[in-house]
RNA sequence: GCGAGUAUAGCUCAGUAGGUAGAGCGUCAGAUUGUGGUUCUGAAUGUCACGGGUUCGAGACCCGUUACUCGCCCCA
């Protein structure tokens, strides 16, 4: 073995890549049909983009991107930030006051790969930016779901919380910080540590002694205010009107740290230790962090491969790639280039056929075409083009067909192209 | 960054108490001269992850390294 692929990253062979092909045609189906619109963004950005968007405390920020040329740049970890930019940047607040965005691209993160976790992964995912609006909330998590359901994906499990504005988490917090300090020697170490860093994740934990201790803790809901509250309930009560199962969860904090009020996240059991598959939330403030001019905005992101997880686990049925219409079969020189006429015709028709390039045996360019699935196969040699009599033979039982020239096979293919249905698995 | 497991042909794996490698699948070729799928026959491919040690002798035992896998953290 000479040189290997990096860690964490992955070869997408043919018969995987075209499935995941196909995962992104149909997701682009849905982004357009709710009219989220794609927007594609460079590999990189200025390092700062993520600092300042994500949160230099965070994990990814702190310890997991890949930069370079002195740290000036970074490969993109997540897409909200650089959408932001590319927004702000190409002013499109000018455009509507809506701007609603779609991407499919991969992200690349330092982290120890594991199962559905990888140092260059692929998510999807959408933006809507302009809009405080309970109902964009709602269309967003349908939108999620809406993606989900049209690959068969039913069990996922839709959670559900608002953590509030800045300035009423504020006031949480100290709550939070002031009753657990009386645990603090008795939380795991994990939790010690985010009551410096990052408090709101102590809920998050998973240590069971630490979820004993938060039984009384004071609940984040409560120190919401009045429309804060209404708003959430207002975005459940939409999704209970469009029948979307789902649990309010108020543990529910996301790592990120530009999240406000609405966050969400949809889990699989398919999918081991890491069972997050999609996850998003508002984040009102970053267009304004980002140097914007204000705008709330709401958006998630989903990972392709833990995607392709569950279809795996739910054994999904792709559909089979184009059929080979017709193998030819050619023996010697001046046939090859008469196979090679005859293929250029077809494709040409968008019709897709293959030929021999290695000079083998009539039998095995028989046993290619068989391998390949052709339909018809059409041996070409020199007593073909002498008599100009040429049998197309039907792979499927044998039979065969007979000409007396190219054109009239070539029509006949055509024909038998628009007929054919194509295949599912 | 921390913990655990695994490392034998392209793939899935055997390899028993240490005696210098096997199967299935796949690939390729042949079974009367130019016709596939089934069947039969044959072939190719491994520095048994790497380095060291124990031993007359190691794929098997010991140590180290590396890679991969799974988990913790965090996330998609």
């Amino acid at each position: 073995m000479s040189i290997q692929k990096p860690k964490g990253t992955y070869d997408l062979l043919p018969d995987k890549a075209f499935q995941r092909n196909f995962i992104e045609k149909n997701l682009r189906e849905v982004f357009t049909d709710f009219n989220y619109k794609e927007i594609r963004t460079p590999a990189f950005e200025k390092t700062s983009l993520f600092r300042r968007g994500i949160g230099e405390e965070t994990d990814i920020v702190s310890k997991e991107m890949y930069s370079f040329n002195q740290d000036e740049f970074t490969l993109k970890p997540e897409m909200t930030a650089p959408v932001i930019r590319a927004y702000i940047e190409n002013s499109l607040y000018n455009e509507s006051p809506l701007k609603k965005l779609f991407y499919i691209s991969n992200m690349f993160r330092r982290e120890r790969p594991q199962a559905g976790r990888f140092r260059e992964f692929s998510q999807f995912g959408a933006e809507a930016i302009g809009s405080g609006d309970y109902l964009i909330d709602t269309e967003m998590i349908l939108l999620a779901d809406t993606i989900l359901k049209k690959f068969g994906i039913n069990d996922a499990k839709i959670r559900i919380n608002t953590i509030g504005s800045v300035a009423e988490r504020e006031i949480y917090l100290k709550e939070l910080k002031n009753y657990l300090s009386k645990y603090i020697n008795e939380l795991s170490e994990d939790s010690r540590r985010r009551f410096k860093t990052n408090p709101l994740r102590i809920l998050d934990t998973k240590d069971k002694k630490d979820i004993e201790m938060l039984k009384d803790a004071p609940v984040l809901y409560e120190y919401l205010n009045a429309d804060t509250k209404e708003n959430f309930s207002k975005i459940l009560s939409n999704l209970k009107l469009l029948n979307i199962r789902f649990e309010t969860d108020y543990r529910l904090v996301r790592g990120f740290d530009y999240y406000t009020s609405t966050t969400f996240e949809f889990t699989s059991d398919s999918l081991g230790a890491q069972n997050s598959l999609l996850g998003g939330g508002r984040y009102d403030l970053l267009v304004e962090q980002l140097g914007g001019k204000p705008a709330p905005a709401i958006g998630f992101a989903a990972g392709i491969e833990r995607f392709e997880m569950i279809l795996e686990e739910n054994k999904y049925r792709f559909p089979f790639e184009k059929e080979i219409m017709l193998y030819v079969v050619s023996i010697g020189e001046e046939c090859k280039v008469a196979a090679l006429k005859i293929l250029n015709c077809l494709r040409n028709s968008g019709i897709k056929c293959e030929t021999d390039f290695l000079n083998r045996s009539v039998k095995s360019q028989m046993k290619e075409a068989n391998k390949y699935n052709a339909k018809f196969a059409l041996v070409i040699g020199e007593d073909e083009l002498k008599s100009n009599s040429f049998q197309l033979k039907r792979m499927s039982d044998g039979s065969s067909l007979s000409f007396t020239n190219f054109e009239n096979i070539i029509e006949y293919l055509k024909n038998e192209n628009q007929t054919s249905p194509s295949g599912q698995t």
